[in-house]
DNA sequence: CATCTGACGACCG
DNA sequence: GCGGTCGCCAGAT
């Protein structure tokens, strides 16, 4: 698959240090951006020795969904890499004094598809 | 073959 | 700072 390039990469990142998606796309010039690069992680084929923990978000934020999130935490925290975190779940526990939000259950169904493409 | 789906990130209000 | 939109494109159905 086109991901080959990717993995070569990705599997090239020593230990105790990480890159992002956007540099990785941008590194190998993915026409689809940063997100090409996030769906090459996706499709990571386990056990080929690929570090794909070593891939955040911009900005170093682990952008993955659990249960890969906290595997990832786990793993590049043996490798010596610390990750700070500290901030309650605002997103749903949040009370805003008075109006404003409204903490409904509401699930983000991901990035709502653009105004055309609905479902 | 047609559609839907996102391990993103830049931008805008 | 936060939520929504847009571009982009390889797989899965």
């Amino acid at each position: 698959m086109s991901w080959d390039p990717v993995y070569r990469l990705v599997k090239q990142i020593p230990r105790g240090r990480v890159t992002t998606y956007g540099a990785l796309a941008k590194a190998l010039r993915l026409r689809g951006g940063a997100r090409t690069a996030g769906r090459a992680m996706a499709a990571t084929p386990p056990g080929k020795g690929i570090p794909w923990h070593r891939v955040v978000g911009e900005g170093g934020k682990l952008l993955i969904p659990e249960p890969y999130a906290s595997l990832q935490r786990k793993m590049l925290q043996s490798e010596g890499i610390p990750i700070l975190e500290f901030r309650v779940d605002l997103k749903t526990h949040l009370w805003s004094l008075g109006s404003s939000r409204k903490p409904s259950v509401k699930q983000k169904a991901s990035r709502a598809r653009s105004t055309k493409r609905r479902r």
